[in-house]
DNA sequence: CAGACGACATTTTTT
DNA sequence: ATGTCGTCTG
């Protein structure tokens, strides 16, 4: 038994109790990976088969890791069931679905074509024309127009995964649309007729519809006899719908476990409810709580400051960090600037620094609470040539180019998928809206007769006056249409009838290319297109937009927004934006919860850092004209602060530096630029 | 009816 | 700075 050894008691206990309901409240840094890896491998060692555990995370990769991990100790842990609950639902939905009445092909619609479904489904209530009684106001002000697509899709969101009725999101969100309130919940049923009809679901159906097939009682029998062993990783940044699965799967065996850390919640916006993870004891009233306070990660200095965070939250699990390492990188400093280039400069500098002196690139990064306070950064690493990888902001998936592409796949997988033959179709040079939506109604109509879409477009090629564009998308489909060929090989049959028309549309063709040359090898990893198709969406490949990636052979920097930082760690890390505005952001400062989660979310980044953490933030103009801020609540409260060195002009200092810019900057010891150098008193 | 052009508003985090 | 919506022209 020498592996339970490596744990400390309480990681041993949470590895150890493996009947009954279980919650383990893990710190951050605390070893919960481990503790699941070493969980896995000890059911596996009492004889229980890997097919009956089932491991839902909150990424793929974080499934892959643990498992790949616990087939250290156990090469079965392989066949463990894990992945995150959304794909879970889509395979149990694939598999079962037709118990609830979905029948034909699965299409899983991304944001935007949720969003444009959404569009439709309020246009064909005439919702957006102008003669309209909402408009009777004056002009375009806010008042006079019904909700955007982005709105209505958000709105009908969240009621969903929040469990309540649209008047109370607009109420909370969107106060001066709480008149459209029936209108809205109009559009949300006629959205989700909608998707019936043409077999789409959106991410909250595949939740919705999951919970439906568990709410069958065969099937959860079933379910249940086959999954014995539940774990569920990130169980504060569950919501309604996920802590509904959770119990359910977990009801008749009640071996579930919830690993997670209230202190950690972040994903408040999207539904996650902390109420989960309080109420895991009431769903489960035997529930054994497990505390993991020891950490692993950081050194004292930097969980100086994350309890101080801890302290200056109402956070009910109450936790202090320990650091079990004894070496440090000194306290965490805090840096302000005057000018966003200035602080770019200075970081760039600084990472070269940790870089020379054997820190490398992928053990340092960037953390921020929105993409765009990276770009001067981006650009100064650019110029620099210091690789780098962004993670977080602009999606690769939801890129004109990949979307496009994947259309092509869509419609070979599901010939009704109208949605993705409007993307294929308005590509085409005098195919627009009308002439579209024509098309797409006469193909619908030939394919459920059987025959193929291909004829109804080299009939139409030959009336019009210039069908060679359509005429070559025929020939497309006629090479690949309802033909057995694998999805890598589909894929090159739309890419190179796609790669002329991405020429047309984008200047910048050349760095797309690439983009899906790489998807391309992706595909070959999949046996069956809808497999591939389905995971596009619900787990979108791991490559994200990559910056510069000048010398390949270089494992790059990171930057990343903090959400998508969730569970990683590095040596050396930069956290930007501590000002009031940024973090916590403009949006969140209405109302006391959003705070709290704005609170959370510093927590988080603060972290992530192993040895070295640097706390920036910068008072130059930002958009508008308009830079005038404060050093961000989170640092300057004084629990913080305290355990803070801190650098750097203060912002009353800065309103009337304007000519300084040419004042030398000079560094000290410790590679500090301080313009102005003041400690705080204690 | 398609597509270009201009006015206007908006600007977070993600499965 | 960007994307979305509406209008005008060919």
């Amino acid at each position: 038994m020498s592996y339970l050894d490596e744990l400390n008691a309480q990681q041993k206990e949470a590895v150890t109790t493996t009947e009954g309901p279980v919650l383990v409240i893990a710190g951050a840094g605390s070893g919960k990976t481990r503790v699941i890896e070493y969980r896995v491998a000890h059911l596996l060692k009492q004889g229980v088969s890997p097919r009956s555990i089932l491991l839902l995370t909150f990424t793929r990769k974080a499934a892959g890791e643990m498992l790949r991990r616990a087939s250290r100790h156990d090469a079965s842990a392989e066949h463990v069931d894990g992945g995150t609950f959304h794909s879970f639902a889509f395979k149990m939905l694939r598999r079962y679905g037709e118990r609830i009445g979905l029948s034909g092909s699965l299409s899983v619609l991304d944001e935007g074509d949720a969003e444009e479904a959404v569009h439709r489904s309020a246009a064909s209530l005439g919702l957006y024309d102008p003669v309209n009684p909402a408009k009777a106001g004056r002009g375009t002000s806010k008042e006079g127009r019904f909700p955007k697509k982005d709105t209505l899709r958000s709105v009908i969101s969240a009621s969903l995964n929040k469990g309540l009725d649209i008047s109370s999101i607009l109420m909370k969100d969107y106060p001066h649309f709480l008149h459209l309130a029936d209108d809205i919940a109009r559009v949300g049923k006629r959205y989700a007729a909608y998707k019936r009809e043409k077999g789409y679901m959106d991410y909250d159906d595949l939740l919705l519809f999951l919970r439906e097939l568990l709410m069958d009682k065969e099937t959860l029998a079933q379910l249940s006899e086959q999954y014995r062993y539940v774990m569920v990783d990130e169980y504060q940044d569950t919501n309604v719908l996920q802590g509904d699965i959770a119990y359910l799967l977990g009801k008749k065996n009640q071996n579930v476990m919830a690993v997670g850390d209230d202190a950690q919640s972040i994903y408040g916006f999207r539904g996650a409810t902390h109420e989960n993870i309080m109420n895991f004891p009431k769903r489960f009233p035997n529930t054994t709580i497990i505390k993991l306070e020891e950490n692993y990660r950081s050194t004292q200095e930097i969980l100086n400051v994350a309890n101080a965070v801890l302290s200056d939250m109402d956070n009910k699990y109450a936790k202090k960090l320990h650091s079990a390492k004894k070496e440090g990188g000194g306290r965490p400093h805090f840096v302000c600037f005057e000018q966003p280039y200035r602080e770019a400069e200075w970081i760039a500098r600084k990472i070269k620094e940790f870089y020379d002196e054997g820190v490398s690139l992928s053990r340092q990064a960037v953390l921020f609470r929105s993409s765009h306070v990276s770009i001067p950064l981006q650009a100064e690493l650019a110029k620099r040539i210091i690789p780098f990888q962004v993670f977080g902001g602009v999606k690769f998936y939801e890129t004109a180019h990949a979307k496009d592409v994947m259309a092509h796949l869509k419609i070979l997988l599901n010939p009704r998928d109208e949605l993705a033959w409007n993307r294929v179709l308005m590509l085409i040079p005098g195919i627009g809206p009308k002439t579209g939506g024509r098309l797409i109604a006469e193909i619908i109509r030939s394919v459920s007769e059987g025959r193929s879409p291909a004829g109804v477009l080299s009939s139409y090629a030959k009336q019009s006056r210039d069908g060679r564009e359509i005429e070559k998308l025929a020939s497309f489909l006629e090479a690949s249409f309802g033909k057995p060929l694998p999805p890598s090989e589909q894929f090159a049959l739309a890419f190179s009838y796609y790669e002329p028309l991405l020429w047309e549309r984008f200047d910048d063709w050349h760095k797309r290319l690439n983009d899906l040359q790489t998807l391309q090898q992706v595909s070959s990893r999949y046996a069956s297109l809808q497999e591939f198709l389905g995971d596009f969406v619900i787990e979108p490949p791991s490559f994200h937009q990559a910056g510069m990636l000048s010398r390949p052979e270089e494992r790059p920097l990171t930057l990343s927004t903090i959400h998508s930082a969730k569970g990683l760690e590095w040596d050396v890390v930069f956290f930007l934006g501590l000002s009031e505005g940024v973090l916590p952001s403009n949006f969140s400062m209405n109302r006391e919860d959003e705070i709290e989660e704005e609170r959370r979310l510093f927590y988080v980044g603060v972290t992530r850092a192993k040895r070295n953490l640097y706390l920036l933030a910068n008072f130059g103009a930002g958009r508008g004209g308009e830079g005038a801020r404060e050093p961000s609540r989170f640092v300057t409260s004084s629990r913080v602060l305290l355990e803070l060195n801190q650098f750097g002009l203060s912002p009353s200092s800065y309103r009337d530096s304007e000519d300084e810019d040419e004042e030398s900057v000079e560094y000290d010891d410790d590679g500090i630029g301080a313009v102005r150098k003041r400690k705080i008193k204690d």
